[in-house]
DNA sequence: CAAAAAAGAGAGCACTGCTCTTGCAATGGA
DNA sequence: TCCATTGCAAGAGCAGTGCTCTCTTTTTTG
């Protein structure tokens, strides 16, 4: 009897499991330049050219990182966006779970959010993972500005084109007005974690708790929250 | 006849030199990780053993490329500081200048502010060139608040001590409500750019000169220029 | 001019990603 | 049930890497 899940496919969803919790491993204690194949193989009590049948190459290894470790940091974001009710300590929250996962997984987050790889581009499969933080903060003044009177300053001429067109594409239920904030803010988020995260506030901010907590709320300020 | 620079001194820092431009060629070429001694000391005509009588490791070499990329991303940002008169537009202009030595060198860029490289921790030497960049931003805005009537909301109580630290450390002179806005608009400055150049706006912002310039402006206001 | 210091050359070690061939075992149709 | 197909593992091998030796040559220095 054939059923799609034989013995055979069960092991393989082992195997490949175990090759990326292995990888995540050494990924974790040495960084993703030292990730070697051979050394996973090594771990995991294989040869080397047999992992090449569950992974083509380094590169599809490091993709399959890569996706684990954006729905990480997005699931990580999504577990906290409704721990509060008012809208500027959502925002707060989340970019707190934001840091505190990339503190926690430095290296995984050296991988999606640092120099891109040598040589290597995100394929397609990366993009949706990679935007759940953006849409969580997106939803976040979505639902703050269904309350009474929230309003933004006009935009620049220049920048009213592309704002609308963001508008359009990321958030269709907010003013065009808010999009060019939001976007900025997302970006901006990922500066102070990732300054924080590679040593640039090393011997510049102490107090990195209240620091971040308070950037964080200016940042929510500056996308209309209150 | 022994000067200082003997033929054999002069001969060291030709090729010392050599060694880094054609590093830095391969390092645009290619990224950092694949950076290979062998190959740079192969296209100088040299064996690779003799390399090492010059940068006693690969790390060595990255090092001296990041301290180089630090100082020329900072004379970017030096050589614009006193184009405009007005402060915001001098922010701007700053910000801007980083942004465009960044898209024009994006590898040395992800050297200096993308992932640190393989369980490589910057020295010392590099913290002096690192802080140019902030040292400019910080310039504006001392100048900036030798005007009349420039005041910043009271902070909340418990980033007091630290504001108060930061101030005195980096710019003594100016109001502690002001250094933590500072310390993370320069953060966030790097989140903008890095978001451009990692590819994290693909599909999300088009128009990246519009956008960039609004949200330098934005900080400009964060950190109290009007 | 001789001793010392600096530089280059080459071999070699241990490692990497990746390919190819070979042998074995599970699978599934006749 | 038999047997061809398929999936997987193993091993050898290639080209490349960083780095360390030793040996020779060249330059500087006392």
């Amino acid at each position: 009897m054939s059923t799609a899940h034989s013995a055979r496919a069960r092991a393989r969803i082992e195997v490949t499991a175990a090759i990326k919790d292995e990888a995540r491993r050494q990924l974790a204690a040495e960084g993703a330049a030292k990730l070697s194949l051979r050394a996973v193989a090594r771990e995991l009590g294989m040869v080397s050219s047999a992992l090449y049948r569950y992974f083509p190459s380094r590169d599809d290894l490091l993709t399959a990182l890569i996706i684990d470790a954006y729905d990480a940091l997005g699931e990580a974001a999504e577990a906290v966006r409704d721990n509060a009710t008012q809208p500027v300590e959502r925002w707060i929250a989340v970019c707190e779970a934001v840091r505190a996962w990339s503190l926690a997984h430095p290296h995984e987050y050296a991988l999606i959010y640092g120099s891109p790889v040598p040589g290597y581009t995100a394929p397609d499969t990366t993009v949706q993972p990679a935007a759940r933080v953006g849409l969580v903060l997106i939803g976040i003044v979505r639902d703050a500005i269904r309350g009474p009177g929230v309003t933004f300053p006009p935009l620049p001429a220049e920048l009213r084109p592309e704002a609308e067109r963001l508008a359009a594409d990321i958030a269709p239920d907010l003013p065009p007005e808010v999009s060019p904030a939001l976007a900025a803010a997302w970006a901006q988020l990922f500066g102070l974690v990732g300054f924080e995260l590679f040593g640039q506030f090393n011997r510049v901010v102490e107090d990195r708790e209240s620091f971040f907590r308070h950037a964080a709320g200016q940042l929510a300020r500056g996308v209309g929250l209150r």
